[in-house]
RNA sequence: GGGGGCGUGGCGAAGCUGGUUAUCGCGCCGGCCUGUCAAGCCGGAGACCGCGGGUUCAAGCCCCGUCGCUCCCGCCA
């Protein structure tokens, strides 16, 4: 095997003059370049194909009969994802060759010398649409992951999706300005990343869960329209759609009501799938309040491919014979149901209880069950409702071969445990139409929610949202209904962005803050730096943020945006592929004044004895 | 913090109500083959069945524990 000694002189004479993804016919006749990787080596004796492969395709390489006996030996010995230069002529191909499955199935090249830029060891696994790799091993590998054409196209998608956002920004008038990674601490919402300070040991920065106060500030300063394709880090647990770092496009822009800020992020969505996609967008996204999106779908983020709708039943309960409901309904308690168009047959008892296990994962006891036959309702806890079996079947327009599914719980339990039972039934009987993009603004959520531990009223976001001008008087003393200026933006069951118009009055914070039984001194601490700019001349401002990692993953057709990532951690935070976090050097703990460590060990150890 | 699923050569899987030699495909090694494009044909190497313990005449399979991954609840915009 030749391996050349001096790289840079190979380089130089085999530097490619064209990609692996561009020759077509019209080339024919032309002496190019390859650089790429050994895709496939299909040796048939007297003739070798090799596919060879880079970012932009792949192409059909030819070692003829008639070569060298070097060049056949050197392509002979060519391993799967050797690094190599080839040199050839472009040919067409006969007629019957042609490979209308490939871009460049018009053409080959036949080889005239191949230079072997860089070796490959026996893979890990097969840089193939086919191998299924776990995933652990893939990200141990992202690498080489990454060189697989499914995660190409990812994160092409990725950086054409951020393209188009700033393309679509700037053009808009907006400002890309970067905020600080290292900020203080604010210990509401989820849980900070730490990093230690060594000058001043004993304090520390956080990594940003989101640019929110800073860009807040941007708005004092009149930049007037901000946003930033920002890294955000929030220590939590990891999920499917929920990373420890990910990004969000973050904007903000002063002068503007909930209207401007929803029909922006409208044209810029439209933007983004335009130029991505080639996918026209409608012009406005639907509409939906929380209460109707919870009410109707179980979600705060519903996937409305589909309907099947929940619906109330509890003027119907409250009345009942079926104490469950009863008895639900009597206790301020809420009894809803949905109704399984012809899927009474498909649904036995033991697919039922299945649909039961989603309901009970979400705090519900038990989910009700009854089909409608041809004499009337039947099975399940039809028993109970004789009298009022006339009344039902109108009510929910059940119809022979139908069933009805109920659960009596508080109203949160009820809505979020159908909810679930209405996404697998929409997956289960395929209602879902993969392909669309179904948009929905989610509005008027409520401001506040009742603590039941603590007694008490906590933000149910963060607490720099203004409320809806209708509540301003009667907000202290009847928090609950009131409504704020908050946005999210939901697509095909996600949450892919979150928003309100802020506060910009210091006076209507403090009302905030009061009602939240946040002090004035503690309000003061934790965000006096950003109160105090409000006092002067803060502009009125809103913002939204869409999240980059989870709009690409819908976009691509994934499930996890670990798919669109280039280098994610696993589910358990870490990092397979550089085994990070990792134990630091007792030297570098010194230098923080971190004196912990033996300590931890200590603990750990009486823990351990504690334990046995 | 809690619940479900998975863990079998380098990779992906099969392995029935426990039964003697752990199977298949890909990859790897050797050979053959002039038009393939998931190339084909012949031969070969490679496995402490995640780890520890238990039940049994006998465990990949059953039980207990533990570790890892993954999905979900909690948590988290």
């Amino acid at each position: 095997m030749f391996i050349p000694d001096d790289r840079f002189l190979i380089m130089n004479e085999f530097k490619r003059t064209h990609t692996c993804g561009e020759l077509s016919g019209n080339d024919a006749g032309k002496t190019v370049t390859l650089n790429g990787w050994v895709y496939k080596n299909r040796n048939h004796g007297g003739i070798h194909f090799i596919n060879l492969r880079d970012r932009y395709g792949v192409s059909q390489v030819v070692i003829d009969e008639d070569a060298s006996e070097d060049l056949i030996n050197l392509a002979d010995n060519l391993k799967f994802e050797y690094c190599i230069a080839v040199k050839g002529l472009v040919r067409k191909r006969p007629d019957e060759m042609i490979n209308p499955d490939m871009s460049t199935g018009e053409i080959e090249i036949k080889a005239e010398e191949i230079r072997v830029l860089s070796q490959c060891e026996v893979l890990p696994f097969m840089v193939d649409e086919k191998s299924n790799a776990k995933e652990d091993l893939r990200l141990k590998y992202r690498f080489l992951d990454l060189r697989s054409e499914k995660m190409k196209n990812n994160i092409r998608l990725r950086h054409e999706t951020a393209f188009a956002v700033r393309e679509y920004l700037s053009n808009k008038d907006f400002y890309e300005i970067e905020t600080p990674t290292f900020i203080k601490s604010t210990p509401e919402g989820a849980r900070d990343f730490i990093v230690p300070s060594r000058l001043y040991p004993g304090k520390a920065f956080a990594l940003p869960q989101s640019p929110q106060i800073y860009k807040q500030l941007l708005m004092v300063s009149g930049l007037d329209k901000y946003f930033q394709i920002a890294r955000c880090y929030r220590d939590e647990d990891a999920r499917g759609d929920r990373q420890p770092e990910f990004t969000q496009i973050d904007i903000e822009m002063s002068f503007v009501d909930r209207e401007d800020v929803l029909s922006l992020t409208e044209g810029m969505m439209s933007h983004v799938f335009e130029k991505t996609l080639s996918l026209k967008l409608p012009e406005n996204f639907r509409r939906l309040s929380y209460h109707e999106a919870m009410e109707s779908y179980g979600s705060d983020k519903p996937d409305l491919r589909f309907e099947m709708k929940i619906k109330d039943f509890t003027d119907i309960a409250e009345k009942c014979s079926f104490s469950v409901f009863k008895d639900t309904v009597a206790n301020g308690g809420t009894v809803r149901y949905i109704l399984a168009k012809g899927c009474a047959s498909d649904y036995s008892r033991k697919k039922i209880t299945e649909l039961e296990d989603t309901a009970k994962i979400y705090g519900a006891k038990g989910l009700a069950w009854m089909k409608a036959g041809e004499e009337g309702l039947e099975g399940g806890v039809s028993k109970f409702f004789k009298d009022e079996e006339k009344e039902i079947i109108e009510k929910t327009g059940a119809e022979n071969g139908d069933l009805l599914l109920f659960v009596a719980d508080s109203w949160k339990v009820t809505c979020n445990s159908l909810g679930a039972v209405r996404s697998k039934l929409g997956k289960d009987l395929g209602l879902i139409d993969e392909s669309a993009f179904a948009f929905a603004w989610i509005l008027d959520f409520p401001l506040f929610e009742w603590n039941e531990d603590e007694n008490k009223w906590d933000p149910a976001h963060h607490m720099f949202s203004m409320p809806q001008g209708q509540y301003l008087e009667t907000m202290e003393q009847d928090p609950g209904p009131v409504k704020g200026d908050l946005y999210d933006l939901v697509l095909n069951g996600y949450e892919i962005a979150s928003g309100s118009i802020r506060v910009h009055d210091p006076e209507i914070q403090k009302r905030i803050f009061n009602v939240v039984g946040f002090s004035d001194e503690e309000a003061e601490r934790k965000f006096g730096f950003m109160l105090n700019a409000f006092k002067y001349g803060a502009p009125p401002h809103g913002g939204i943020a869409p999240g980059l990692d989870r709009l690409v993953m819908i976009m691509a057709g994934e499930d996890s945006i670990r798919e669109v990532i280039a280098f994610p951690k696993n589910t358990a935070g870490l990092s397979p592929l550089d085994d990070s976090p990792s134990e630091i050097e007792q030297n570098q703990l010194d230098e923080l004044g971190i004196l912990f460590k033996e300590e931890i060990k200590e603990e750990a150890e009486v823990a351990e004895k504690a334990a046995e």
